[in-house]
DNA sequence: TAGATTTATTGACAAATGTCAAGCTGATAT
DNA sequence: ATATCAGCTTGACATTTGTCAATAAATCTA
């Protein structure tokens, strides 16, 4: 609890930055969230499971991923200070189309769905906070949707280079190529045509 | 006023779906609201314009779009029932990187940033309902994603007709070939294609 | 309705990316 | 250190889609 004070410390910083937090919201929930490790190339959530938690991604690298025929997706890649949902699965608890996992040690606050509820219920004005974040995530997926739009395989590793730069070397290639929808050999031929510049 | 109340009673059925709302509440959304009537072929909101209002969507057909390079791409297609922004634009007040036209006669209800915060201010119970609101266009868009991720020409199609079927005469092929990211000749043969079987 | 303009179709070809296969590299375990 | 294995790179080729151009069809306008 003293631990998670700690741990949690970016995700309230993130609350109060929206609007200060009742001291006893905040101690609500330092109380709910509970602190996992999770190593390397675990999966946190399995396709067809229910998402049933929420993950405040205190430290580390996720992905979540699908198959479109034989070939897997990586949708989405997480940093830390991230909030981690399968976003269809959680909020409306039906199974999930796409897995979690992590692409390094991690450090987890996971919070379940109904403990979620009854925050909402005993400290309603927290959804003003959750509203305001969702806005950020759907805005964020927005930019993610226009960059699939870019045609070519540079534009899009642009994008990626501009976006996760900081995360390049944690990720493996195969990983990137699929978020960005493209052959990991178009990938590798891109960068190498890129370095050559 | 009174005519307000039936153009908006599918956007309180909605809110009401979510949690019942004040009568209050209620009437202050519907003396908030106004009424605009649009044609066919209008500019509802400019590119660099900041998007300062929300729209729900009582009647028609809208399309939004930005521009890559030097083409025109179709971002997203909203029908009777949608609510209407820009989100980037709309949530944080900084300017647009996309516009939005009617494709169709439109009658909409518009809501400025400014009364929405208002709103938010008097019954901070309506979070609850845009929270809920968000996450559901957060899914929405999700899917829209995944989309993009299907490789060929004949996926994405299908997709649009499972989606969009019954607007599929009322939006022009180019427009429809632009948001699933191919051209039109590849949507045109693609169509003629499947056409055949 | 006729003419003008835009949109859709079709063909020929070009370009980009995907696929398959082989070899290379770098990490890990024994 | 060596063997193993997964991931990355590179080449050859196939496939898909994009591009450009010509024509047809549909829509708009006067």
């Amino acid at each position: 609890m003293q631990n998670n004070q700690i741990l949690l410390d970016a995700l309230i910083q993130l609350l109060n930055g929206i609007q200060l937090i009742d001291k006893e919201l905040e101690l609500a929930l330092l109380e709910q969230f509970t602190i996992e490790e999770v190593k390397k190339g675990k999966v946190l959530l399995h396709e067809k499971d229910i998402c049933k938690n929420l993950w405040f991604l205190c430290d580390g690298l996720l992905r979540s991923y699908h198959n479109i025929g034989d070939k897997e997706v990586t949708s989405r890649i997480m940093y830390t200070g991230h909030i981690v949902i399968s976003p269809g699965s959680f909020f409306t608890q039906t199974p999930a189309t796409e897995s979690i996992e992590t692409l390094a040690d991690c450090v987890l606050a996971k919070l379940s769905f109904n403990d979620l509820q009854e925050i909402y219920k005993k400290y309603p004005e927290f959804n003003h906070h959750t509203r305001l974040i969702t806005e950020q995530y759907f805005y964020k997926q927005e930019q993610r949707l226009y960059m699939l739009r870019k045609h070519d395989a540079v534009a899009k590793y642009n994008f990626f280079l501009e976006n996760y730069f900081d995360y390049l070397k944690d990720i493996p290639q195969k990983y990137i190529a699929s978020f960005l929808n493209i052959a990991p050999e178009t990938l590798s031929r891109t960068r190498s045509k890129l370095n050559k510049k």
